[in-house]
RNA sequence: GCUCCCAUCGUCUAGCGGCCUAGGACGGGGCCCUCUCAAGGCUCAAACACGGGUUCGAUUCCCGUUGGGAGCGCCA
């Protein structure tokens, strides 16, 4: 079996879409599983949505979801010489002609023809006028035999096709001489030796043109796998405005790459129960005949489950590195790398399902002083708890070591002298106190993280607010 | 409108004629744990779109219906 070659070509939009980086995604793993090579081709050929930086993004979402690639980027834009030479080619073995009617007459012959009841393919008027060079502003068609299966396997649906008589001769080259989308494709796919196609199933109906252009250049097709469409809630098309649709969206909501790049495989392919899938695994276990026909939606709660998944798994160190931004972006202020934090990441990571979440939830960490929520001050800040709260804080400022174990001996000291009072009852106004509402890690390791000299400052501040109101 | 495609719990899916009392996961409910919130453990509810065939036997095969989707450009 010659070398396996999957391709992944998009066009530069500025951002790397879901969808196209799940396609990205198969074929990435099924040329890694195969020991195969991956190439990556800009289709750029759309001059003003082409610019460095669109092409820039991809590539970044690319590599960020950890997709590395063998060839490219290389850029269609680049191989129009090419594109010209095999219309030629087509020309002069008679597999395609030049077609001088105008748009207008076209679009008046089309609505007649609508209007008759009957569907429309070009009627071929230019088709044997044997039209040369010098007919004057004219297009390029491919000639279609007249009748005859344009027929594949595909590696997903399974036996695919249409009668050529249903497609009608195509435009292969506009009158400027520029090539069109499916001519240019193929050309390339050929040059650069593409054996399997894998792409959006919303290319399946366009694949009979394909397999004609091939076998009017004279070349075998490739394999062909069309995979499933990602689609929205409701199963109606993922809509750019209703749907987060780029990777980058994702990246900067806190979303880990390996949660995406697992969410992304597991979307319309699956392996029996397996859930959790590695790249190792990806690229190991990856096969076309698993993959699904139908349009699946995106699941964001499993997106945030999986994300939860692989926060827990990280090294607390690695995760205080990825958190520290967003916690300064959620603060306001620089957060360093501390061990502290790396302390605190550990802590958090199993109470928010995004690196955004985790620093919402630790922003009390990284501010100078924390804001009251109202209604837990008021519910837990009241004079009752003042002598126990006071009692404690003398407690933890003859503390030797700050450390969780010490911090849990000094509440449990202040408890046996308070017999009517609840641990929860003296808890919760340390941590409003604190983190200034009522949710945070176990409040000795809060205490902790958030150092002594901080935690007692805290804790005398709520006293003074007490005792203010009183 | 025409052509093509798809159809299992709310969602992602397993199932490739008997193993199905239809399995797993997310999400949801309940219980346990508990200083809050989580995490974790246990547990419950939840689906073969419908109608015909084929067969001793259909979730699985065939045909319709319904419902969804895609494509029908001198866009990619």
């Amino acid at each position: 079996m010659p070398e396996v070659r999957t391709r992944f070509a998009p066009s530069p939009t500025g951002f790397l879409h879901v969808g196209s980086a799940r396609t990205a995604l198969y074929n990435w793993a099924f040329a890694r599983r195969h020991g195969g090579a991956l190439l990556l081709r800009i289709e750029d050929t759309d001059r003003e949505r082409s610019t460095p930086e669109a092409e820039r993004a991809l590539v970044e979402g690319l590599e960020w979801l950890g997709i590395d690639w063998d060839e490219g980027p290389l850029r269609q834009s680049e191989f129009s010489e090419r594109h010209r030479a095999a219309v030629e080619r087509m020309l002069a073995a008679g597999h395609a002609y030049r077609c001088a009617c105008t748009p207008e007459q076209l679009e008046e012959r089309r609505r007649a023809t609508i209007a008759a009841g009957r569907k429309w393919t070009y009627d071929g008027r230019c088709r044997s006028l044997g039209l040369g060079a010098d007919c004057g502003p004219h297009v390029v068609r491919l000639r279609l035999p007249e009748t005859g299966e344009l027929g594949w396997e595909d590696l997903v649906f399974g036996k695919s096709g249409q009668d050529a008589s249903e497609i009608g001769d195509r435009i292969i080259q506009r009158s400027d001489g520029q090539p069109l989308y499916h001519l240019a494709v193929v050309v390339d796919d050929l040059e650069m030796g593409v054996t399997h196609v894998i792409r959006g199933a919303d290319h399946h109906p366009n694949t009979p043109l394909q397999i004609a252009l091939y076998r009017a250049l004279g070349a075998t097709p490739p394999a062909f796998a069309h995979v499933p469409l990602i689609v929205g809630a409701g199963g109606k098309k993922l809509s750019k405005r209703r749907d987060p649709v780029s990777v980058q969206h994702f990246r900067d909501e806190g979303y880990l790459a390996p949660a995406l790049r697992n969410w992304l495989i597991r979307i319309g392919w699956s392996h029996g129960d397996q859930e959790i899938f590695s790249s190792d695994e990806i690229c190991a276990l990856f096969d076309l005949d698993a993959v699904n026909r139908s349009s699946a939606q995106a699941d964001s709660d499993k997106l945030l489950w999986l994300n939860q998944h692989y926060l827990k798994e990280l090294p607390a160190e690695k995760l205080a590195d990825l958190l520290a931004p967003f916690l300064a972006a959620e603060a306001g202020r620089e957060v360093p790398v501390t061990r502290e934090l790396a302390r605190l990441a550990a802590l958090q990571r199993e109470r928010g399902k995004t690196l955004a979440e985790m620093a919402r939830l630790s922003r009390w960490f990284a501010v100078e002083s924390v804001d009251f929520d109202h209604k837990a001050a008021a519910k837990h800040l009241t004079p009752a708890v003042a002598p126990a709260l006071r009692a404690l804080r003398d407690a933890l400022a003859e503390l030797e070591s700050w450390s969780a174990d010490a911090i849990e001996a000094a509440f449990a000291s202040v408890l046996s002298n308070w017999r009517d009072m609840k641990m929860g009852k003296l808890a919760q106004p340390v941590r409003v106190a604190v983190t200034g509402g009522t949710v945070s890690p176990g409040i000795f390791e809060t205490l902790e993280v958030l150092g002594a000299s901080r935690s007692l400052a805290r804790i005398e501040r709520v006293l003074q607010r007490i005792d203010d109101v009183a």
